[in-house]
DNA sequence: CAGGTC
DNA sequence: GCTGG
């Protein structure tokens, strides 16, 4: 289907230059641990994914180092887009290190068990749209609704002979009709994403303003939006703006402070306060610790 | 069994 | 409470 790297010729395999090696476990957690919704585990154990007009392949090499390929001729802006999506600029390791594991024994089990773990930084209007799609939803459900999406209402990607398509843009899903949107699986989503669709086409630079604002105004916009509430909210802005201090607090937060932090009965909004308060600015990036780890044992 | 917003 | 893997 137009999820797999079947038909284009592809480029030379190449390093993925600023990235730690990592292990199997941390790459499937980075891409496909709900930060992201279009990444494809391949039969040969290789990551195919896609964002904006970009389409790549990664693989794990025996030493943990991440090599990556693209279709022939997208090579220099893959390139690129990979360094931003990846977030090899920031130095993750000390951003890592200045979250307060020191005194806090099960954030520092958590931070052990997934070395290398970092936040993505996607393209602001598709993380939008994904998180849109999920509310009361698994990431499995979430990728279907992404890839009808994208195979239904999305261009074609430039280059690489009709294969593979983008998902649809604001102004693109402004242009769908709610019944069509439906009928991607969304269900109850529809009419948020429909709506959100119309305000956000009526207004070009919305949303490139929002991802800049600082985070207490870029988050207040956010909720302005049908269907986004405060989980949503956060994730758009950590996983699509780079703010580190979002703290989504989804069921497994909810579960994972309940019961390593003794905050059984605590509703959301009292979790997010204890979230800022104890993990600091950077509450996001430990929230992404926190959720994996209870994902994988609790 | 999993899982946000209004 | 409800839908779907």
């Amino acid at each position: 289907m137009s999820a797999g790297p079947a038909d284009p010729r592809w480029s030379d395999w190449q390093p993925l230059a600023g990235y730690p090696a990592v292990t199997a476990e941390v790459l499937a957690e980075t891409v496909d641990g709900g930060q992201a919704f279009r990444w494809h585990a391949q039969p040969d154990g290789t990551w195919f994914g896609q964002w904006s007009e970009i389409v790549a392949t990664l693989r794990l090499g025996a030493d943990g180092r991440v090599a990556w390929r693209c279709p022939a001729g997208s090579e220099t802006r893959t390139a690129a887009a990979l360094a931003t999506y990846f977030g090899t600029d920031a130095d993750f390791p000390a951003l890592t290190d200045a979250l307060p594991w020191r005194t806090d024994a099960h954030l520092a089990r958590c931070l052990r068990d997934f070395p290398g773990l970092r936040i993505l930084r996607q393209p602001f209007g598709e993380t939008l749209l994904g998180f849109l799609c999920s509310a009361t939803k698994q990431i499995v459900q979430i990728k279907q609704m992404q890839e009808l999406l994208a195979a239904r209402h999305g261009a074609p990607v430039p280059g690489t002979g009709g294969a593979f398509r983008r998902l649809p843009t604001w102004p693109e899903l402004a242009a769908c009709t709610e019944a069509e949107l439906r009928a991607c699986q969304l269900g109850f989503r529809a009419r948020y994403i429909w709506e959100t669709a119309q305000f956000v086409a009526a207004r070009p630079d919305w949303l490139r303003e929002t991802e800049t604002l600082p985070y207490p105004e870029a988050k207040d916009r956010l909720l302005g939006l049908p269907g986004v509430g405060e989980k949503v909210a956060d994730c758009v802005l950590l996983f699509g703006a780079g703010r580190l201090e979002a703290f989504p607090v989804d069921v497994w937060i909810l579960k994972t402070l309940g019961r390593r932090y003794a905050l059984d009965g605590w509703k959301p909004p009292q979790l997010a306060q204890f979230g800022r308060a104890h993990f600091g600015p950077l509450a996001g990036l430990a929230q992404q610790f926190l959720f994996a780890w209870e994902r994988r044992h609790g």
